[in-house]
RNA sequence: UCCUCGCUAGCUCAACGGCAGAGCGUUCGGCUGUUAACCGAAAUGUUGGUGGUUCGAAUCCACCGCGGGGAGCCA
């Protein structure tokens, strides 16, 4: 294996003059009279080590096959640069072929590609300087993630990524069986599939949100998170959809909305910091090639303070704005997405947390408010994708929740447990649920979410 | 799921009822301490699939498949 001080990074970063060996894939090659220049990359950083071969240092029939995807090691010095474009590069001493790539037949070429392209050749593309980027800004964040709430004293929590309730209630279900398809079981009367013999005697699910289940850690251990994998399996073809895709969520015990937005804000910032110092190469690729709005937002977002509006008066913003709306604005129906992009994108040009939504559009478990009409709620908006977070203070009393579950036509005893931790020991709570890979969009500025996931679900198609 | 646009060389696209084209990539040659190099030449096609209209279909029509954008659902 590669140890640590031997990857192009930390390469690039020695002191010319001292023998060193690289291992990695070949970017580019070219040629000049008596030299050729490779660029190999090993995926640790955004610059490749170019490599300086000399005439008669490799077989000119071995230098051949050395072409654009090959994989190499480069025994040679370290040495000063003389032309521009990199201050260090490697003088060759011998090099080690390990796997050719035929140029006929290799489809990550030195040119541009599309993505929708490189989505087709996804056990290729991590080679290409895009989605190098990508992976490694993904890599930052997920690491900025654990180390903001590890920092603050958050317990990490994993809650079942298999689930027997059906009533997590974030929308549609992939279910989980062992059943024969071909042969199911049925009840005689009924006529309804028996899932006595099913693997857990009843039917079940992946999980499409930890919320519930983190809210019971809260409980006890007071602030906790998650950080999972989740599954919708509603049919949406869009580029924020996923099937599978990776969520956050925080739920702080003695805590109200008031501190939940504070956290959101905190925890936005600061992810979006440590990636930017962490793989400043990486963003000003970001910033340069995919998005030039790209640096400028995320430094407006870190430095500045987040609006505050409540549902009621950003429906007040909308109706006396002079825009044509596809949909009409009304207190009491949810904001379109054209209403959303609209407040975060032109009135306040930052993002926006939107406070006290109508509670007929938002779950059971939000804080009733004393107004008797709205709840608890914010969702976080930001620039150029909309909803990026939404959360709410939970209900915390336990005949105000047994009402909102008989309003909304839920079955009490589904939720026994839920409502225990009402029973004993209750207190104001809050949290929020963070989509991982809607981040990604927003700090890399790629466009379609299965862009920055490494092998996309969606429906119709799941290949790799 | 709905609306809309698209599917032609490895990739990105042109040709819009009458001989299948270009750029990039690839290959070969030239030039050059090169940097998304440059100059010259060459190879590469069952025009997404199945039917239909027509003397003749990449082009028009129908259905299917796949992809982009928008919407809904949502994170």
């Amino acid at each position: 294996m590669i140890r640590p001080g031997g990857t192009v990074r930390e390469l690039l970063n020695q002191i010319p003059g001292q023998n060193a060996t690289v291992h990695g894939w070949v970017k580019t090659r070219r040629d000049s009279k008596g030299i050729h220049f490779l660029h190999i990359s090993d995926g640790s950083c955004f610059s490749d080590l170019q490599v300086v071969v000399e005439e008669g240092i490799v077989p000119e029939e071995q230098m051949r096959s050395i072409t654009t995807g090959s994989s190499v090691r480069v025994d040679g010095e370290l040495v000063e640069s003389p032309a521009a474009g990199q201050k260090v590069e490697m003088k060759a001493h011998s090099i080690h072929l390990y796997g050719t790539a035929d140029p006929v037949s290799y489809p990550l070429q030195k040119k541009g590609h599309t993505m929708e392209f490189l989505r087709e050749i996804a056990h290729l593309r991590p080679r290409s300087n895009t989605f190098g980027s990508v992976f490694r800004v993904r890599n930052a964040l997920a690491h900025a993630i654990h180390t903001f709430f590890q920092n603050e004293g958050f317990l990490y929590v994993h809650t079942p990524i298999l689930t027997a309730s059906d009533c997590e209630g974030a929308g549609a279900m992939f279910g989980v069986t062992t059943l024969d398809l071909m042969n199911l079981p049925r009840e005689k009367q009924s006529g309804k599939i028996d899932y006595s013999s099913d693997f857990f005697a009843k039917p079940a699910f992946l999980t499409v949100s930890g919320q519930l289940e983190a809210e019971i850690f809260a409980m006890a251990f007071t602030n906790v998170y998650t950080f999972g994998p989740t599954f919708r399996a509603e049919n949406s073809n869009t580029p924020r959809h996923l099937a599978e895709f990776w969520m956050i969520e925080p739920e702080i015990a003695f805590a109200d909305l008031k501190d939940d937005m504070e956290l959101a804000e905190r925890f936005l910032k600061f992810v979006i910091n440590e990636v930017m110092n962490r793989c400043e190469d990486d963003i000003a690729f970001f910033d340069k090639r995919i998005d030039n709005t790209v640096l400028s937002t995320l430094n407006n977002v870190v430095s500045s303070d987040f609006e505050h509006v409540t549902y009621t008066e950003a429906v007040n913003i909308l109706e006396k704005s002079d825009k044509d709306w596809e949909f009409p604005v009304k207190w009491g129906s949810d904001l379109q997405s054209e209403h959303e992009r609209y407040l975060t994108e032109d009135v306040f040009k930052k993002p926006v947390i939107v406070t006290d939504y109508p509670k007929e559009i938002k779950a059971f478990y939000m804080r009733a408010n004393d107004d008797g009409k709205t709840v608890r709620a914010m969702d976080v908006l930001a620039p150029r994708i909309g909803e990026i977070i939404g959360g709410s203070q939970r209900e915390e009393r336990l005949d105000v929740l047994k009402t909102r579950l008989a309003e909304q036509g839920l079955e009490e005893s589904a939720y026994w447990w839920y409502l225990d931790l009402r029973r004993f020991g209750t207190v104001p709570h809050a949290g929020f649920g963070l989509g991982f890979e809607r981040l990604m969009l927003y700090l890399t500025g790629m466009k379609n979410i299965r862009d920055v996931i490494p092998f996309p679900r969606t429906p119709g198609s799941a290949d790799f």
